[in-house]
DNA sequence: CTAATCTCAGAGTCACTGAGATGG
DNA sequence: CCCATCTCAGTGACTCTGAGATTA
């Protein structure tokens, strides 16, 4: 039995991109917290450890523009890391005001574990779309996110 | 200048689905809010709006099903709408459970210009995109959001 | 007695602000 | 003195849980 009229969502509302793409961010986030909190990680742990693991050590300041966790939120994504002996955080010894933020091998691996969780999840997502299709809508989203001013961080 | 290495989101970070969906989202959320405020008025306030112009009259569970917006919260939505004398609530006389939400005179008028104002920020949002990009992009993230369970409300 | 509706109170996440301390 | 970095405390929006009261 398909819904009650009083159940369906106005086709007013169903055409509005900005509540579609709320809707499918909404699905992907969670999917990809579901896997990755199998692991005990969120996405934050993830893209520090991306960061890093491509442009090496760096100052929780660059992390954050790097992955876009801002900066107040990065110690705590910092400390869960350091605690689980992902990362390291020691002084830098020529700007005593940073610290220098250093994967571990540890965290090499971890990271290696969570990107097989991320990029299962991205697949999932994505499974109701042709490959082409697939391309087609990372390329314009990577379109609308470039000429989108924007600043904060996402997963 | 282009950004120097450390302010450079990492490539494996850029290409990946959930994040570029989050990204848009934020943006266009963003967007309609911004335009909303200029009225007093929230994402949610237009939902509900629209989903009592399109489909009459509605208990709160109803309009809660059609909007997305949730059912607790949906509470201070309609004491907000009410306030501004743009809808009614009544016990409904056969099932003393319920209110009726009747959208006012003044409901309508001011449907109209959140309409306006919502509409405007989709094109703005959308127009980085050529018109046939714009239509693809909508026909994918409703197939996203169709095949994906979900529930939880937006704009 | 069970189930639905409305309401309120609160948890947890997220993006962000503001301020203090240290240091360049 | 000004500015950057790290840290912490706190706000506001949003999603969602749980429970109480009313009524079917």
């Amino acid at each position: 039995m398909s819904p009650a009229p009083e159940d369906a969502t106005p086709e007013r509302l169903r055409a509005i991109p900005s509540r579609l793409l709320a809707g499918a961010a909404a699905a992907a986030d969670r999917l990809v917290n579901e896997r990755l909190a199998a692991e005990g990680a969120r996405k934050w742990h993830f893209a520090v450890l991306v960061a890093l693991a491509e442009s090496g050590p760096a100052s929780q300041s660059d992390l954050s523009r790097r992955t876009g966790v801002y900066r107040s939120d990065m110690v705590a994504v910092l400390n869960e890391l350091a605690e689980g002996g992902h990362l390291v955080r020691e002084p830098d010894p020529v700007d005593r005001r940073r610290n220098v933020i250093t994967l571990t091998p540890a965290g090499r691996d971890r990271l290696h574990r969570l990107d097989a969780l991320v990029t299962a999840a991205q697949q999932d997502l994505l499974a109701p779309l042709f490959p082409a299709e697939q391309a087609e809508l990372v390329r314009l989203l990577a379109l609308l996110d470039t000429r989108h001013p924007h600043e904060g961080g996402n997963a």
